[in-house]
DNA sequence: CCCTAGCGGTGCT
DNA sequence: AGCACCGCTAGGG
């Protein structure tokens, strides 16, 4: 897969509120997005698409989601995603999570049933981790069995402020978990 | 509360 | 091939 054209891994900035997060882009969409730096960050995908006016626009669409969806509505409609530098089983997971709706949750189990796999929980947990386009492939609305927060990549922090945008209650079912930094 | 055993995918040797 | 990670879970001290 590579209708690679410059091979430029840049990045491009949307300021938000809650800090600058960065979006990368190939040729076939979104293909990877950072929280700001400051907390812990996931190591993003390097975009290969050179800014074409539609990455621009994209750009632009992505923005707009994500301001949107941080300010707690839902974002209605969200660029391409290129999902495709995921492995076959993450891609399912990843497919699967897209399906979990705004404000709604599951255990790593339920994805796990979901995808017709329903002994590979902590693999799920793995394809969670390696989530190249956290908020908008919604792996924060994943949590452990017993309504905890379980792990997140960006920091647990993020995983909260993303949930309690969507009005999920983070676990608060169950005060006794183990909460992060 | 803590500990353990079993689980499946991934990435490194 | 093997092996050591893990964003897990269920079951027992």
């Amino acid at each position: 897969m590579k209708d690679n054209i410059a091979a430029q891994a840049r990045g491009m900035p949307i300021p938000t509120p809650d800090g600058e997060f960065t979006a990368y882009y190939s040729a076939r969409g979104l293909c990877g997005l950072e929280f700001p730096p400051g907390t812990r960050q996931r190591a993003a995908k390097a975009g290969e698409a050179v800014p074409t006016a539609q990455v621009r626009r994209w750009h632009v669409a992505v923005s707009k989601a994500l301001t949107l969806a941080l300010a707690g509505r839902p974002p209605e409609k969200v660029p391409p995603l290129d999902l495709s530098s995921g492995t076959a089983f993450q891609q399912r997971v990843w497919r699967a999570l897209r399906q979990i709706g705004w404000g709604r949750t599951k255990s790593y189990a339920q994805v796990a049933e979901a995808i017709g796999n329903a002994k590979a929980v902590r693999a799920v947990g793995g394809a969670c981790a390696a989530n190249p386009i956290p908020v908008f492939v919604p792996c924060h609305r994943v949590l452990a069995a017993n309504q905890c927060l379980g792990g997140f990549s960006g920091g647990l922090a993020w995983k909260r402020r993303l949930l309690a945008s969507e009005g999920s209650k983070s676990g608060g079912a169950s005060p006794s978990l183990h909460p992060g930094p």
